[in-house]
DNA sequence: CCTCAGGTAAACCGATCGGTTTCCAATCCG
DNA sequence: CGGATTGGAAACCGATCGGTTTACCTGAGG
């Protein structure tokens, strides 16, 4: 195990806000965030400033898990088609997991409506990067359209994370023949 | 022009929810809503009971609207292809007119994150009812595995919807080539 | 004319919102 | 050990939440 003791209240209010606004949404208050990380509403403002900052870094943080959660490991000898495969692979897979609730950058963007709210920009920074990892996999995969292909497969990304994550679709059986069709129209083999 | 004087007080308060809600979200205040419709909150209780059944009220009200706006009209002589490419070229006309935010049901069903809300069982109904219009119409027109395909459909119609409710996405060039590969793919001629 | 039903405006309710401040105990360092 | 710093608990702030109630006004019916 590790030597880690306990985490600091910063961690722990990073960790608070990422769990309690998956599940709650981003209408949860701030006290429940302090009661949940066990940090007083005082340390919070020290730390963060706002609210809004605290959302905003706490989805800044989870960024690294997000994509290594999707994304194979760099340099794995995968062609490109597998490495895109693999990523709806992932998302597949965390689909069946209790709790799941779709993708939180996603949630964000739609519950927040202002575009300049701090967090919804992080968010949206997280997900065109996603955009860009699928067009540079789908430029070295030699896809007819790098940029459409890489549209088309954020599009399925997100819409299988939202059907999934209200709980409408079990996503069996769906996402690999759709990708490989949208893969194979691309002439990306 | 008609000679409809002025809505009652129940429309009002519809048409009021439906159009705060959209913008700003289900999180919006009683008071905003009844300000908005010219209503007092004592009719908006006794008409609805509660916030709640408002929100599924009016999300009820605007079902026929919203079909009547993506789905062609019946027996119109077109095929099945023909209906189902028409629904998502809706989308992209909708998609460019100002203050859209995509699919309100979807939306509502992600900021209530309570699936037993009233107003998410509503959004969910609707949801299912354009389901089964997608597999229906997949079905008519001999596709290969027609669930498949309308699991594909509106996958790719809560993606789109969200993308380009969220602003990173205007969807030109996108919706047509990716709904015309499925159904290609589900020898859907 | 009077009455009565319906509806609005506004006060009111307790709870909670995001945010600030006060107080006190634990900890750290010389 | 003494003094300074940290951070948690909780009171406090004005605003707003969903919801109820009161008081007044207006229009229709007899």
């Amino acid at each position: 195990m590790t030597t880690e003791a306990k985490p600091s209240s910063r961690e722990r209010l990073l960790e608070a806000a990422a769990t309690l606004t998956y599940r709650d949404g981003v209408g949860i208050g701030v006290d429940a965030l302090c009661k949940a990380a066990g940090v007083s509403k005082k340390s919070l403002y020290q730390l963060f400033g706002s609210k809004d900052e605290l959302l905003a870094a706490s989805l800044k943080e989870g960024a690294a898990a997000f994509v290594a959660s999707l994304l194979p490991p760099a340099d794995d000898g995968r062609s490109p088609r597998e490495r895109i495969l693999h990523v709806f692979e992932q998302v597949e897979v965390q689909a069946g997991v209790p709790g799941f609730r779709g993708c939180r950058y996603l949630a964000v963007q739609i519950e927040l409506k202002d575009r300049r709210h701090p967090a919804s920009r992080v968010a949206r920074r997280i997900k065109r990067n996603l955009l860009s990892y699928f067009r540079a996999e789908a430029e070295q995969g030699g896809a007819d359209d790098p940029d459409l292909l890489a549209r088309q497969l954020i599009v399925v990304f997100d819409g299988v994370n939202a059907r999934a994550g209200i709980g409408v679709d079990n996503l069996k059986g769906l996402i690999a023949p759709t990708v490989a069709t949208l893969l194979d129209a691309a002439d990306m083999r």
